[in-house]
DNA sequence: ACCTGAACACCGTTCAAGT
DNA sequence: ACCTGAACACCGTTCAAGT
């Protein structure tokens, strides 16, 4: 009994950190059946019984790492407008991508990791694993928000994905060279991406732009030249 | 002579038109060896002598979707929606981004241009002219649909960076692992954009998205699981 | 030069059997 | 309830052998 009240975690709990710690360790780990029940010193058929399919594992994984690196909560917050709650998600999501120096060399690693070696299988599904998980979350805010009737009906996973390909655009953009006005580009952008997803604000005058809470105001448009 | 005038393929040529047969009928098709070597029935020994790597197949057959999917640059032909034309355009700046090896080169060549090393003026502006090139040609695309009246007022600059900035997210998608769905993304994500920009369909449902010519319908949503 | 098909080392999943 | 490990049906790649 002593022995247990720190840290009794279970199979199921060696079983998520064997696999944490192969994935921390190099982000394209295969995490394959029989690599994660020897790391976590367990047999295959035990991993099974935890985790019905390796998606399940992998999954499981990715999103406990991800709850760990930035949380949730600020989708359910009824104070503030969708728009400005998914904004804010999203935002969550960019920001460790970092600004200048950290921006580059974030890219740099994704860029040694994922594009510049010949890309294997296990590359590949480690990178497509992450990008599932960055999906589910995004789908999930979607959700929240659809609950509340703030979205019109349509395909919320097309239109996670095409967050997510702004939020890439916005990530790659913070690495290159960029001009003064990044900020309030992501921030134009951002909404302009959230609007079109959320079908509102955009072809009713009545509720045009520039009277509403935090919308793409600030130094926006230098009206070109 | 006479029997290889119409249709000497090759073997290798039956091998890319088995796969995209595969690939259009379910995005989602595997491509195994055994499979795609079976539909074009030959062995698994001679599809690896013309495709000495899986990888190679897939890569090969996306390009030639890819060049017979992508338009022309028609930001003009009225007979064409204006959605359809400006989602083409953008396909054509996307175009030379290629797809598999060639996105990644392309990419590697930008990561040691830009990224990588420490920023210079010359580099920033080397960078910024044909940003503002690229920018300039939105604008224009967008000055000639707003001509017609197929654009609600708003900052038209502000606009084109949004474009750019999913083309950019979308293109360095193309060079990041990709899953099989990642045409049907490309085009559900550009519609999705250019009428985030146009300002249109969405939120009238007298003019839904489904009974217009080219949209993001087909093979795109299985709803997860 | 092109093609064959067996063989190899993997993979995820299933399942009777143990405790 | 939890765990074991063999077995099954796949996979991509290699290779001696044929033509």
């Amino acid at each position: 009994m002593a022995s247990k009240d720190a840290a009794d975690i279970g199979t199921r709990g060696r079983i998520i950190i064997a696999a944490a710690e192969m994935v921390s360790e190099d982000p394209r780990a295969r995490l394959s059946v029989r690599a994660v029940a020897a790391r976590a010193g367990i047999s295959t058929g035990s991993l099974r019984y935890h985790f019905p399919t390796q998606r399940e594992l992998q999954d499981t994984v990715l999103q406990t790492i991800y709850e760990v690196v930035a949380p949730d909560d600020q989708i359910k917050d009824r104070s503030l407008p969708p728009r400005d709650r998914l904004v804010g998600c999203l935002r969550n999501i960019l920001a460790p991508a970092g600004v200048g120096q950290e921006a580059r060399d974030g890219w740099a690693t994704v860029f040694r990791t994922f594009i510049a070696p010949e890309p294997t299988d296990e590359s590949d599904a480690a990178y497509q694993a992450i990008w599932r998980e960055a999906q589910h979350r995004v789908e999930y805010w979607l959700s929240v928000l659809a609950e509340e009737g703030a979205m019109p009906a349509g395909d919320p996973s097309a239109r996670a994905r095409f967050l997510m390909t702004v939020v890439n655009g916005l990530s790659i953009e913070r690495a290159l060279p960029a001009d003064a006005s990044l900020l309030a580009h992501e921030t134009a952008t951002l909404y302009l991406a959230v609007d079109a997803v959320l079908g509102s604000p955009l072809p009713d005058p009545t509720n045009a732009r520039d009277d509403v809470g935090a919308p793409p105001a600030e130094g926006e448009a230098p009206t070109s030249s």
